[in-house]
RNA sequence: CGGGAUGUAGCGCAGUUUGGUAGCGCACCUCGCUUGGGACGAGGGGGUCGCACGUUCGAAUCGUGUCAUCCCGACCA
């Protein structure tokens, strides 16, 4: 490619609505364009990007023993409604008519489409196992598209589906595909790290997360992992065990009493006035999960993971309650307290949820539903909970806490997910009726899994993995061509002679190459290989006179002075032994 | 959906307070000069000032409304 007709603008400066690294790079060096709120154009250097990481994804994913086959983007709601995602997938969904006022959708995920392929055609158990996948524009309605390709409404996405007789059948695949994503994010020059996660709007048993770990703000979860053994989870998952705490207020109260605790709005107040730990304090959260209030007890010093509430609550969306619902929920059960003094008693017929430490405290302080007010020296059955009330693990683990298999402190970290596997189970089989016939002629719904490989957002990560000042250091197995030939003065005949057939030679070897022939100043196309990132650059400069070109290394910034006939021996060395 | 901010040329911005011919830098076109880290000079093209309504002799500027975009909090590849 001349890098005069090369359809690539870069600029100046980073374009002021970018956050993040990738973002800022991939637009000032002219990969991508936004075209509205979360939907980018992919310009021919993206686009050379992406298709790299599909075909990566392609190679592993049919090594692994799964089939290409490609899905449509539109959707009508009648499959939505039979696996029952209609009513509870939510705003992401994007939802829209035709022109007989059917009402269809834009697919975020392919679950219903592909078990209905699957049940038409997979009738036997002889057919089993089958792994079917695709790499297709998904759409997600997302509340705050953000970060560039990172968090994109419409993003390219690999979804592979598997087909099982038995959960036996499903975990063997489940491995065999964590280590082809293992394969496929190393060949994309990325580190990743395989988290256990919450398995969300997707649904099932067991899901794990593949992360890129970042310090940045582009990392949207945390991960907590434990150095000692192998265990890591997003933080929606998490599990961790306690560090020894005081939770008997035994020392400190010698009778079940109500005393005055004016002001104390906050625990921090709240145990400053009454010179405790906060460990002895039992917190009551108010929440709305499906619209309805749910209160969290947890012990004061922990906070709630509302992914995990959400999930004891049987729910699919949660958030805090307003301090208004709050008063509304306290005169319906006709208490007059302000929050900071909420607790469970007498809340009977809302649904109550308490972590399972709770259990372990003793003699604590809790709150009764008066204003300015507090039960000191409490214990769970003075409290007349309704014997409904659940105990379940519904803590966000906070670094420093113990590792549940190891007992080592946890850390924690932040990541970029760039891929997922989940277990489905019959989720979506036995409701859309998606079975096959046993030997016996007996039919059992199909044990699925799903897998996903964000493409758009691989690439993107690896911008930020990979980049520096100057721009971006893409991974040669990614890049969208492999090296830059730039002569430094094109009126100088010797060294454009010497570029030109150096291109030649490259092309017709299979290295892409793009040659830098406009009518610049060698400052200008320097910038422009750093920003763009080209693995490779050659530079044919004075010292051609000399018979020799400068060969220099974007990841390294590596320099070497070498004959044009070795630049070239080198380049073809290293193009073919790209994985 | 709450809270904050911004919409002026492809990109980055000034002008709005105090209404009066729409500007600057980069990018783009022409010519000259220059050629190892975003040179320089001269000339040039490009904008219904987000949109609508209103106030006014006159609106980028004032008012009302609306739309869009971005940032901070709950979702997910």
């Amino acid at each position: 490619m001349k890098m005069s007709k090369l359809f690539v603008q870069t600029l100046r400066e980073f374009p002021s609505d970018a956050e993040v690294i990738s973002h800022k790079m991939l637009a000032r060096a002219g990969y991508i364009r936004k075209l509205t709120s979360g939907v980018y154009n992919y310009l021919p250097l993206m686009w050379r990007v992406l298709k790299k990481v599909e075909n990566i994804v392609r190679e592993e994913m049919d090594r692994a023993g799964a089939q290409e086959l490609l899905m449509p983007f539109v959707q009508p709601k009648e499959l939505w409604e039979e696996s029952g995602r209609w009513d509870v997938y939510g705003k992401e969904l994007m939802r829209m008519k035709d022109r007989h006022d059917r009402i269809m959708c834009l697919g975020p995920t392919h679950e219903e489409v592909i078990t209905s392929i699957a049940r038409d055609g997979l009738k036997s158990y002889k057919q089993l196992p089958v792994n079917l996948y695709q790499i297709q524009s998904k759409f997600r309605d997302e509340v705050r598209p953000r970060y560039g390709l990172l968090r994109g409404r419409e993003f390219i996405m690999k979804d592979a589906y598997s087909f099982d007789i038995d959960e036996a059948g499903l975990d063997k695949e489940y491995e065999n595909m964590a280590r082809a994503y293992k394969r496929i994010f190393e060949r994309c020059g990325l580190d990743t790290k395989m988290v256990q996660s919450d398995s969300g709007a997707i649904g099932g048993s067991v899901s794990h997360e593949f992360m890129v770990i970042t310090d940045t703000d582009a990392g949207e979860n945390d991960v907590f992992y434990c150095n000692d053994c192998d265990y890591s989870a997003n933080s929606n998952h998490a599990i961790s065990k306690l560090p020894p705490a005081v939770v008997d207020g035994k020392d400190y109260f010698n009778e079940t009493k109500v005393i005055d605790t004016p002001n104390t709005h906050s625990i921090e107040e709240l145990s400053k006035f009454l010179n405790i730990p906060d460990t002895l304090i039992l917190k009551t959260l108010v929440y709305i999960v499906d619209k309805k209030p749910v209160l969290a007890l947890i012990r004061a010093d922990k906070a709630v993971e509302e992914t995990k509430l959400m999930n004891a609550a049987g729910g699919i969306d949660i958030r805090i309650a307003s301090s208004a619902e709050i008063a509304e929920l306290m005169t319906e059960k006709g208490f007059d307290a302000v929050p900071g003094f909420i607790g469970p008693k007498g809340m009977d017929g809302i649904k109550i949820i308490a972590d399972e430490t709770v259990k372990d405290m003793k003699n604590f302080v809790v709150g009764i539903n008066e204003t300015d007010k507090h039960l000191v020296g409490a214990n769970i059955s003075d409290l007349n909970l309704p014997s409904d009330v659940q105990y379940t693990d519904i803590r966000l683990v906070q670094a420093g806490e113990l590792c549940p298999q190891c007992g080592k402190p946890l850390f924690v970290t932040k990541g970029i997910e760039v891929g997922n596997i989940f277990k489905l189970g019959t989720k979506y089989s036995k409701p859309m009726n998606a079975v096959y016939l046993d030997k016996n002629g007996k039919s059992h719904p199909y044990v699925m899994g799903c897998y996903g490989i964000g493409i758009s957002r691989t690439a993107a990560a690896a911008v930020e993995a990979h980049y520096d000042e100057h721009g971006i250091k893409w991974p040669i197995s990614i890049a969208p061509y492999h090296v830059v030939i730039v002569p430094v003065n094109i009126q100088d005949e010797l060294q454009m002679k010497t570029a030109e057939k150096m291109y030649e030679e490259l092309l017709k070897a299979g290295v892409e190459v793009v040659l830098d022939d406009r009518d610049e100043r060698a400052g200008v196309k320097f910038k422009d290989a750093d920003l763009i990132g080209f693995p490779y650059r050659v530079t044919v400069g004075k010292t051609i006179t000399e018979g020799l070109v400068e060969y220099k290394t974007r990841a390294t910034g590596e320099v070497e002075t070498v004959t044009p006939e070795t630049a070239v021996e080198h380049l073809i060395e290293i193009v073919k032994n790209i994985k």
